[in-house]
DNA sequence: GTCTATAATTTGATAGAC
DNA sequence: GTCTATCAAATTATAGAC
């Protein structure tokens, strides 16, 4: 499974059966014939597709969605009149899909990242890649802004670190709170970064 | 299960075990019969102390991770010349004690958090009761350094957020340069709070 | 309180017909 | 490519002896 160009075959219908049901209850929480179900395909498609079996599933639905989220967040940013209110306006969204799903959609691999990071080192790389274009992407634009690499790279990474521990809390809490907290500080590193 | 005064009794045998692997494999991953076994217990001793079955018992491993947790970081930061240096010292912590675990022992509840705020709602307010006393604790001592309330609470929890993003990232790529970044990020953001 | 045995269900995965 | 049937193992949970 390397390429999801193709339209609707059932190879991405199985995907994105499975990344819902992964964001929301968690890899191990999740059986194949449940998102077999949600596919309205029987088990033996998701092998015949994904030979590697649920580790394979799991790889893609990281790469995937992975990707997904960056192009998501990447428009938003862009769309900004500038990189720091193109910042707050992710942060803002971001709150406001987290809200709107009744705090079920957040980030669409950290559940996933986190269950498997010491037990599934094919997974654990693949969640390392998506997260790796996230910082090298953010990075760029701070550093397009006015700062010197270095620091560029620590706010991408502070920027990206303050969204993931805010969706941790949303959830939790059931609140939006902690991502308006959490955005208002981001646009604050940013600002500084920028004006040295 | 209540209380857990009392001195290693069979009760916390099974709540150490479970936190354990609950910490590195996530909840639905980890059955209860590895943690009997861990333990040194038959599975029937699980459903006497925790009559209340899987649900109880990780209600239970988040109250107490949680609240031995806040304890630990509490003696970090109170343990430091001042708020700013304290809150160093806290990610300096953080990433060291991440590196000697081979990237597997970061945030005691995270993992857990995310994969039931969805899905087990006694759990997921037993998560939300834990992170309530982190940003109540971190909030107060942001105050009393010299700051209004609500940029006090405001900061804390973008301090948290920071180290839970952290967290996630540093699991991932097996890197502790994410709490490096954050805690720099970190203390940038309470000196600017409390200098207001 | 401890421990064994087991029920009922679900898991990931495979074989093979069509 | 699709789909059915099935396997061996693991899951949560319960009943009851000791």
């Amino acid at each position: 499974m390397t390429d999801t160009t193709t339209i609707n075959p059932s190879a991405e219908r199985i995907v994105f059966a499975a990344a819902e049901l992964f964001r929301r209850q968690g890899f191990a929480a999740t059986g194949l014939k449940a998102i077999a179900t949600e596919a309205g395909l029987p088990i033996g498609s998701i092998y015949h597709h994904f030979p590697g079996g649920k580790t394979e599933l799991g790889e893609t639905v990281i790469r995937i969605t992975g990707a997904g989220f960056q192009e998501l967040v990447e428009t938003i940013i862009d769309a900004g009149t500038n990189l720091v209110s193109g910042i707050d306006d992710a942060f803002a969204g971001a709150a406001a899909t987290v809200e709107a799903s009744d705090y079920a959609d957040a980030c669409p691999i950290a559940t996933l990242a986190l269950e498997i990071a010491s037990t599934n080192e094919p997974m654990r790389q693949a969640s390392d890649r998506a997260f790796t274009g996230w910082i090298d992407a953010l990075t760029g634009r701070i550093e397009a802004a006015g700062c010197d690499r270095k620091t560029a790279r620590a706010t991408a990474i502070s920027v990206l670190s303050l969204l993931e521990g805010a969706f941790l809390f949303s959830r939790a809490s059931r609140s939006v709170e902690p991502l308006h907290a959490a955005g208002t500080s981001a646009v604050a590193l940013v600002r500084a970064a920028i004006s040295d």
